[in-house]
DNA sequence: AAGCGTCTGTACGCTATCGCACTTTGAGCG
DNA sequence: CGCTCAAAGTGCGATAGCGTACAGACGCTT
């Protein structure tokens, strides 16, 4: 049975065949089996350490990743050097899609936020199978749907929501991806990424401790309460899982999610 | 001579005889007149009225738009019924673009801004000249990343700059789509769009008066002082702007623009 | 065990924006 | 010509977040 995803007619169903559910991006696993095992020999799993950028503003895209156990930020700069979080991705996404949708250029960075690993396409083999495999090209443009959800969302939240609902969110969000309750970062770190002072997030996150929904101490924090996690933080964390879920989801086993 | 693009390959360029200039969408005047004159028939002018909204969130799109003299809002709602703009267009692009890269739903509401025309073609003609013809797939593709681009300068934009700022990008912006220096538009309705207080836009643009930039009464407002503003706009509007010339501009002439 | 650097806590004044309430103004219409 | 209602002006207290400065605490290194 084919399935309709805008213009481009994909095969992948829930009871297809998947690749090996050991493939920890979910994209990939989304792939059927036949695919990934065509796509595999272009793949290579790489380490990605903190802190490495994966890009430069403007610069060419050479490659895609598809994280496992990494998560990368895709972060926007202004002139005198702030920088903010647009949106970011781990084992649940991809990054590098301007290098199918455009020009492969794009005014950003994309940051190792938690290292690990990922795997790796180089710009070439992605224009080949998106132009030979329909399945493929089907997964990276539903996740630029996802994406441009996401992005959209965060123009809300940055207007509307409090730092500690965004705070909530983001770790939520590195949850998800992490599928770990460690958090390995600093209050500075997060407020790189929300945009915000460093002493908002420390009083953001000691009103958090202190309601019982984490613990944290230097550069760790434990998420103990993940339900109370999802009542404090924003809407916006639904409203984009549920998007992705929508969007993706029926082609990502359930054990996996 | 061909040009790169993503992965798909586009003929357009600047020498090669366009679509006529009376096509007023730029992205339409960017194709070749022979692309033009296939997808012409599917193309039909349409008045649209204030504050008619082209689709509701979740709704399966069933047309894309290009808007000649209107205007269109891209708005995200919250929970609690307050809606912010996370982008907008007029006759420098498109509305609609999930229809071709998800599965046509997304969770915002498209809204007429400013009256006036667009060309509407149904979705079923645009999956159709997407697989049929490179060059529309090549514009549509380079016009999603440049929305990307957009989009994600409003999470900065949102996170980081005055009310002040943001009000004169909205000017400079609308007055490139609409080309008049004349903006039918209460402080209240751009409120809504900036998600601030109506008071707060009252006052930046009380401030910008002062300063002799615009002059505004009940409704409309004059652009008096388009440099003024585009110093006391904040740079997410030239940065924006850069990046559509970059990815689109060579295809459109320059006097177009 | 001491030292050092990084991470986190605390404090204080400042500003932008909010929320609400109320007034004034002006354009269009009968 | 005056009425009416929406648009814009004004005022004021509340508050979230900023900028800055400094102090304390933890953990790694030597």
């Amino acid at each position: 049975m084919q399935v309709k995803a805008g213009i481009i007619w994909i095969t992948i169903m829930p009871k297809v065949e998947k690749a090996s559910s050991k493939i920890q991006n979910l994209l990939l696993a989304a792939l059927p089996k036949s695919v990934f095992d065509t796509i595999e020999p272009s793949l290579k799993l790489v380490d990605l350490k903190l802190d490495e950028v994966l890009w430069e503003m403007d610069e060419q895209r050479k490659h895609i990743y598809f994280p496992t156990s990494a998560m990368i930020c895709l972060l926007y700069e202004t002139e005198d050097g702030e920088s903010i979080e647009v949106g970011m991705t781990g084992r649940l996404g991809m990054v590098g899609i301007v290098t199918f949708i455009g020009d492969a250029r794009m005014a950003k960075r994309a940051v190792v936020m938690n290292p690990g690993q990922a795997y790796v396409m180089k710009a070439k083999d992605v224009e080949k199978f998106f132009e030979e495999i329909p399945d493929f090209q089907g997964i990276c443009m539903l996740y630029t749907q996802t994406l441009l959800a996401q992005i959209s969302q965060n123009v809300i939240c940055n207007r509307l929501h409090s730092i500690e609902q965004q705070l909530c969110r983001l770790l939520l969000i590195i949850n998800d991806n992490l599928q770990t309750t460690t958090i390995h970062m600093t209050h500075g770190r997060i407020s790189n990424i929300l945009g915000v002072r460093r002493e908002s997030v420390s009083a953001a996150a000691a009103q958090l401790q202190d309601e019982g929904l984490i613990k944290y101490t230097r550069g760790k924090i434990e998420l103990l309460d993940r339900k109370g996690l999802l009542v404090a933080a924003c809407e916006c964390y639904e409203v984009v899982k549920d998007q992705y879920e929508r969007i993706l989801g029926k082609y990502i086993s359930q054990h996996d999610s």
